[in-house]
DNA sequence: CCGTTTAAACTCGTGCGACGAGCATAAAGG
DNA sequence: CCTTTATGCTCGTCGCACGAGTTTAAACGG
């Protein structure tokens, strides 16, 4: 008789094994260093429960105890810890000179196996070099990987580099990235992961909804709501730097008029000063911040630049209504160096009711990290999930 | 010995007794007419589960089953519809010149049962009138009523009105709306509920990431995320017509420069026009569109807020990356008088990757209902939740 | 008109995750 | 060394969903 759809997977109750067993391993990537009694404290669970779980995640290397540092009376508890033959992602930040590899365990916690400049910035020879660190990665840890995620300076689409001002490449294809075609490879834009890790593990964490915002070539960022970054419907969302927030009468590259990317990075700064266009903004902005201690009017091309951001992120402020906002890349240095003028533009920005408690803008926690964290932790999103679950206890199993 | 949190409810576990009949109550809302055997089908229930889950909903008031039409051989199956005696909720709108109150059904439909014109503007006045009727509501439907939601044209935050344009109104507590104290009262801004209800029953309903626009007095609207709208840390969210995308040298009343607000409503075609201000900009607007039929000045002034107002949407879908955007009040008719320059201006400001297949741009489906279908949907979200089950069944069980 | 076919509902025994009471255990305190 | 305290373990129970087998209600076909 044959169920008409081909026998779907029983997605209601199916999935009902493992949601203890996801709630803990959640707890143990928000926590770090989280015992078992306290996992069980917070997630209501019996003591029974607890013991059936860990045991049960134990047994499939998901997770190991170790004794936990004792505190006070009582039978001592247990530090719950990924265990050391349990799943691994590989997280790779694909960035404008360099690029690094890590392994993250389900802490989330990436360490760096490998890195290097880029030779070249062809395509094909930069992505060979990181399949090749990949691969070798992948070959080292076997099936422990589960996924590898990449955090890459350019705009993505449905998993695809579309473009990159950064790294100047057009449409990119990273599947050569993944070293079994079976693996999960996900594909994402460095400031959109790096906003996520903040949002997970920085200076945003515990707030719901947190904007980060990033300057590098150009402006980019992600709005995140509980942990998720909004990544919009093809996946390129975040490019704040193409809303019209600068001068209407200036073209981008991107093909579009009054893009604030031209108000705010190292080209808008050269361009205050009569300069030609940097080749490259991003240290050309950083020598302008240098510049500008013995310059007074380098000192006021930078306070323009620091004043269209204020004003942009205002209006970014007013539109989404963020918790907090963290700023990523040059935008850190450019607010400092022109604090005043960031801030006298921003609170001008803001509508009213608003400015009696506006949110706070800080400096990203996670530094240049950020976009690795990121990587990391959407790839474990991936793999921590009912169906990677029951993938990884097939694979164990066998 | 006693739970340190003082015997914290059993988040794991406890809402296991809910997991089927939640997924169907869902498939009650996502399809209104769903039959049980197709219910069944997609949730890959067995029938078993489904005989199981359907008979605990029946006997909780939850669902009521019709003789669905036949269609073809077999024995004939359901139609799962609210029940009778199932719960309500009151939804209301707040506009600028009427409001309306109405009861739905956990199907989400609301039925208008009160609705009046403003017979002052005057907050308290307003409120009693409104109170009043959701008062008659409570009072007619009794226990079965399970939460409040009102719609309103208001800037809101944590539940609070804190000013309105279109109102007139500075801070306003609407909490004396609700009929009972122990009952939810949901308070939510008019552009922000109409997309969510675009989102999930109107044009954009079953794509991920959406975005709704509309014009009224300035602009509002949110991004919504798979049926949710994009709210905020305070819930201010999608004040869209407070990005700086305007005129940089005018002053919005919001107390910033620039708002994209004066640039696209009923301001925006009288100062094109060298006319005052508008005393109301929704109205003025409105007969602006007649007036271009024979007026040249008249269409170049509509065709210059076109063209503003697409230059913003193409920022916004740069930003977000939405899989549509949907156009509420004013907005649809603006595009519509000049749909040249709309179209022109909205590809313009689009960053090239994305003008080869950019986000359908369409009027919202919903019309003037739409507010009032995203606060019966919000509250219905409030309800059908393991707490508000929880709660109903021990109503019910008492 | 009545048996056949078909789709769906109902029955009932099973499995499984979590519960929770009671017991065991590992520390600190006196 | 016994008590106190916090935790882990054991085991019987519960509740939800499963799924195989059975029943039911319609359409079809001679």
């Amino acid at each position: 008789m044959a169920t008409p759809t081909g026998r779907a997977r029983s997605v209601r109750a199916r999935d009902a094994r493992w949601r203890g067993a996801l709630a803990v391993l959640d707890e143990m990537r928000r926590r770090p260093g989280v015992t078992r009694a306290d996992v069980a404290r917070r997630l209501a669970l019996s003591t029974g429960s607890a013991t059936e779980i860990t045991a049960r995640l134990r047994e499939l290397a998901l997770l190991s105890e170790t004794p936990a540092a004792a505190s006070g009376r009582g039978r001592p508890t247990t530090v719950l810890n990924p265990h050391p033959d349990g799943p691994l992602v590989i997280a790779v930040d694909l960035r404008q000179e360099d690029w690094r590899c890590a392994a993250a365990e389900i802490d989330g916690r990436p360490g760096v196996l490998e890195e290097a400049r880029h030779g070249s910035r062809d395509p094909d020879q930069v992505i060979g070099a990181i399949a090749g660190a990949v691969r070798r990665v992948h070959d080292r840890f076997g099936g422990r990987v589960r996924a590898v995620a990449v955090a890459v300076a350019a705009t993505v689409r449905h998993g695809a580099v579309v473009q990159s001002a950064t790294l100047g490449w057009d449409a990119v294809d990273l599947t050569g990235l993944a070293p079994d075609p079976g693996l999960p490879l996900i594909v994402g834009n460095d400031a959109t992961l790096a906003g996520a890790a903040e949002a997970r593990y920085g200076a945003a964490a515990g707030i719901g909804t947190a904007l980060h915002v990033t300057i590098e070539v150009g402006v980019g960022g992600t709005l995140v709501v509980d942990g998720l970054p909004i990544e919009g419907a093809t996946g390129a969302g975040g490019e704040f730097g193409h809303l019209p927030l600068g001068d209407p009468a200036l073209r981008c590259p991107c093909g579009a008029l009054g893009c604030w990317d031209l108000a705010v990075d190292g080209r808008a700064i050269a361009r205050h000063l009569g300069e030609p266009p940097p080749r490259d903004p991003r240290s050309y902005a950083q020598a302008a911040l240098a510049r500008a201690q013995g310059d007074a009017a380098v000192r006021t091309a930078v306070g323009r630049a620091a004043s269209g951001f204020g004003r942009g992120v205002a209006g970014l402020i007013n539109a989404f209504d963020p918790g907090i906002v963290t700023l990523g890349g040059f935008a850190g240095p450019l607010r400092g160096a022109a604090a005043e003028e960031f801030a006298a533009a921003l609170t001008d920005g803001l509508m009213r009711f608003r400015r009696a408690e506006p949110p706070p803008v800080v400096a990203a926690a996670l530094g240049g990290d950020g976009a690795l964290h990121g990587a990391a932790a959407i790839a474990l999103d991936r793999v921590l999930t009912e169906e990677g679950l029951n993938a990884w206890a097939a694979d164990h199993a066998a």
